[in-house]
DNA sequence: AAAATAAGATACGCGATAGTATCTACGGGT
DNA sequence: ACCCGTAGATACTATCGCGTATCTTATTTT
């Protein structure tokens, strides 16, 4: 930290500070370079600190990943916007957002260190947060049937959560955001029609 | 290659039969480390050779990837069982075998070599092979056209592809094989309801 | 049989990274 | 002001793999 110092402005960090610089470096670096190049040498410039200040809180590389991981990680937020298909949309539109897009294609990211340690995604997901109550899109199914927009009938999972599935398979495939027509396309052409509906039938025009 | 030597067998390998050894050790090795483990140290030694053979042969290890891949890339069988939900079935079960599914899997064993190169999967396929020409199901919807068990109209990509997509999409949220269960899932309960068949109406029961 | 080719073996220098040791000096607590 | 903890800087050893040089020797060609 060799930083132009004045007499108010500390030239070092500490506590949170510190590990929270070290963490936002450290998700960069994952994001841009992947596991293989989410290196302590790597992290520790981005961060503007030294190795050992890393290895003090963080012994092993995983412990660093796991910290990092936990950091960045967010919920989903569940859209309620009174109609089905708008609620689809919507969180499809969330998904599909850097945010929670970044968290999606993690999974391919992390492939080598699934390997390393012969765990898995939904493995890792479950130690970062406690389990998922509901799918997202199982909410909205089940808020569609308390309005009466859709029968109260059983439904496979399968149907459920198709449009996540599509999505994230579409952006599994590009490595990328999904066009916003083929969000549109997968709740009119595929699901909304699944379930029974026409897209015009679930609320008025966007 | 310290090998006991009688008069009659040979102790060195030369011309393809070496490069095949080679490009078969390597695939065992891209297929069992992912592509950070596809190093000529790694590959060499799986192959019972020495590293100049390799350099001699692909100056980078890029030449040597693209060889592999080659060697090792197959193009997908078109079932024609005479009816549509047979040929279904039997193209996910095809797909979903060991030899198919870890070309699929490959997308992610890739993925640094992608972001090294700024290259994609879909760039790499074209180069090993041709323009595919038409996709799989598409052409099962065909020949089920010309058979008339389907009418005659205009079906989106997105539909006729959704077997496929998710069954490929299953794959690499598991990076395993899916059950069997999960493709007649796929397939009975998505697929033909959105073409507007029932499942028994296509073929008898397997 | 002799010559040519190249497979196989091995050694080397270099760069990158892990992990650790050591030192200086900032900054908080007393 | 003093003491202590530790941030930041730097150096070091070990390992791994790349890429190359050199040598021996099996095998094909002449």
């Amino acid at each position: 930290m060799s930083q132009q110092r004045t007499p108010t402005t500390p030239t070092r960090r500490r506590g949170a500070a510190l590990e929270n610089a070290i963490t936002d470096a450290a998700w960069e670096v994952l994001v841009e370079q992947g596991y293989n190049g989410f290196t302590f040498e790597t992290i520790a410039a981005r961060a503007g600190t030294s190795k050992p200040v890393l290895y003090r809180r963080w012994p092993q590389r995983e412990d660093l990943l796991l910290a990092t991981l936990a950091r960045n990680w967010r919920p989903l937020n569940i859209p309620n916007t009174g109609g089905l298909r708008q609620d689809a949309l919507t969180l499809l539109r969330t998904v599909n957002a850097e945010r929670a897009r970044t968290l999606i294609l993690l999974r391919i990211q992390l492939a080598d260190y699934f390997r390393e340690t012969g765990t898995t995604f939904n493995h890792l997901r479950s130690h970062l947060r406690p389990a998922d109550q509901t799918p997202p899109f199982a909410r909205l199914v089940d808020r569609a049937v308390e309005r009466g927009e859709l029968a109260d009938i059983r439904r496979s999972e399968r149907v459920v959560n198709l449009p996540f599935d599509l999505v994230r398979h579409d952006m599994l495939m590009s490595m990328d955001a999904v066009p916003d027509e083929t969000i549109v396309e997968i709740v009119d052409a595929v699901w909304l029609p699944l379930l029974g509906l026409s897209p015009h039938s679930t609320q008025t025009r966007r």
